[in-house]
DNA sequence: GTCTATAACGGGATAGAC
DNA sequence: GTCTATCCCGTTATAGAC
């Protein structure tokens, strides 16, 4: 069995992603740790306290499962086409880009500063992918890295929101589909 | 002055663009309108009843706003561009897609129907311009009209959160420019 | 149609016993 | 460290006077 705060801290990530920060309750977060009221205050000095340690979890599990694919991989395309095909559950949404629509979350620094880093650093790791893969004579001279790198995690992100607004993840494999079709279509001698 | 049904929805739509579903309160939609709470209970059945009402006009008023878009520009390179690089308010994030991340909104039939419309219309709007385009030979044949317009509408709204992640624009405007240099060299013959 | 009063419940936190 | 009790306030209504 988990450690009371680890408990809490997995409860608070769970709940965040279902429901997002000002959805969730402190009551909600101890039902679902199964844990009493005053060990969460023991633990955590409240709910923005156990927000914050939830979300950098969160951050830091997606950069570093990220990484790892980025690392595996041979060619810059064949790079960001296993980055955009990686599986993932497409109908809950990214646990780090819901919440952006919070509101608490983005009015609150300590809570918003995770999220913000974590897309710059996905931008830029995918830029420079890009830029290897221009360097490299795979994709044309004029391709902006930064540029590219924007419309990937942008289409995906967006993905999500179209996949949950049908209840469907057809559109999100389409919207993968179609930036891959004309990412290949970029590649410099086609 | 407006009437008093027509202040509480308006006020009711900028409370859940700012803040959502789950964020708004009767309260808040009250002190906004300046209105009693009898009124509001006498005109609505509740908030629900009142959230419905207001994320029909926000998706009726998009919907509108887009086509005429769409209807007023020529060729269809020339439309998608268009679309893309619509003034927007970008930090403020889309009214329609925010919802999607709202566990009650996603949760109830009636008040997630008109997001789903939304953007069922909108990608397939958007596919029949690129279809055009690849008919008359703007665009390549291997061009998916489909898949092209779910990637061109996910990079908007993914384009929003990252922009609402790093309080900042840019990554919005960089997405924009990325999508539309990999359509851009997926006209027919660049 | 609009007002105030009231209610039942949950949110978010503190206090102090154990 | 964890528990229960308590607090104050906000939420989402309903009731009935005006």
């Amino acid at each position: 069995m988990a450690t009371t705060p680890e408990r809490l801290i997995e409860s608070m990530r769970s709940l965040l992603w279902e429901r997002g920060y000002v959805g969730t309750s402190p009551k909600a977060v101890l039902r679902r740790a199964d844990v009493g009221q005053g060990s969460m205050y023991h633990h955590f000095s409240g709910k923005r306290d156990l927000g914050v340690a939830a979300i950098r979890r969160t951050a830091d599990e997606m950069r570093v499962g990220t990484e790892e694919l980025f690392a595996t991989h041979g060619g810059a395309l064949e790079r960001v086409r296993a980055y955009l095909l990686r599986e993932r559950d497409v109908l809950r949404g990214c646990p780090v880009g819901r919440l952006t629509q919070d509101p608490e979350v983005m009015a609150d620094d300590a809570l918003r500063a995770p999220v913000d880093e974590t897309f710059a650093w996905l931008r830029a790791r995918i830029a420079e992918v890009l830029a290897e893969g221009r360097e490299g004579g795979e994709l044309r001279a004029a391709m902006d890295p930064e540029e590219t790198a924007a419309a990937v995690v942008a289409t995906l992100q967006g993905g999500y929101v179209l996949a949950r607004a049908a209840r469907s993840r057809a559109p999100f494999d389409q919207a993968v589909a179609g930036i891959l079709g004309l990412l290949k279509a970029h590649g410099a001698q086609d």
